[in-house]
DNA sequence: TTTCATGTAACTTCAAATATTACGAATTAG
DNA sequence: CTAATTCGTAATATTTGAAGTTACATGAAA
């Protein structure tokens, strides 16, 4: 399957929205992301259904965050989008009959869960404030380079 | 994207052949594994081409294990896989100029590095017969149920 | 009332895993 | 030697789920 990048995009969005101020329109937002707009404006909707970001139609219209930044983690990014499936590998059948296959799915599960539990928790600890300061030191450090 | 079961596969198919210990078809494997035996010899050809098992042709040919089940961990039935892709969500561009993208997808990729070490870890600690062990546990369990 | 922008359904495209078909090569039994 | 068996592998098709597109309705602002 393709791999599932919406968590990477919709963070770049709300990042150069922070850095913005005022609404962006999902064209704009389309267009800084090398996407569609409806992409975008379907996948922001999930944000705003959790109460992350709010949309305005009409002129002068768009996106904008209402959330604190502070308050926003990555683990919340998640969640909104429907807590999408963390990992590209899986069990054949998931609730087999067979005792061998049982055995095995066990024993995957098990790690697989715990994998899941230590990303999940890592992400809950990075707030959208913290990315966007790294990104302010990451943009000065560009500046005094060049 | 589909997920990739062959690591469950697999498992599945060798814990079935220690049970057994004469050589199994390909044809034999896939009835059990419910799939097909090409798919059956393109899996397991990667677990031969790691030393873990061998093939033979003609009459009273098939596969069978030649490693001992107590140095194989699941991590070096992960390895002889070819390592497949771990997770389903990934970064939209992985070398981005964007340097918003830049902050965002080092901080994700540093969570999932430290999930996926984690993973690898865990499945470098079980064995395969550890596992057929588990597995005599449950059908023992099993029987004395019935 | 015109223009802009979101909301959403329906459909298409794309990527990657899995499945299938087909046939060649090696091995064993008789 | 011959026939039957089984792997090895290329080529192709199917399936699945994400992402992209098209189309149009709805609502807000000037
Ligand atoms: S896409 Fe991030 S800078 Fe335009
Ligand atoms: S598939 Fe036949 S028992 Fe495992």
């Amino acid at each position: 399957m393709k791999r599932d990048s919406r968590l990477s995009s919709v963070l770049h969005a709300l990042l150069h929205m922070a850095e913005r101020g005022e609404p962006m329109t999902s064209e704009t937002l389309a267009a800084c992301m090398c996407t569609n707009p409806v992409v975008v404006r379907r996948t922001m909707g999930l944000l705003r259904d959790a109460g992350l970001v709010a949309s305005a139609r009409g002129p002068s219209g768009g996106w904008q965050i209402v959330a604190d930044l502070n308050a926003v983690s990555l683990r919340d990014l998640y969640d909104a989008l429907g807590e999408p499936t963390v990992f590209a590998i899986g069990n054949r059948h998931e609730a087999p009959q067979c005792l061998v296959e049982q055995a095995v799915n066990a024993a995957l599960d098990d790690a697989f869960a715990d994998a899941e539990a230590l990303l999940l928790d890592r992400l809950g600890k990075i707030t959208l404030a913290r990315l966007s300061a790294d990104f302010n030191r990451r943009h000065a450090a560009h500046r005094s380079r060049a």
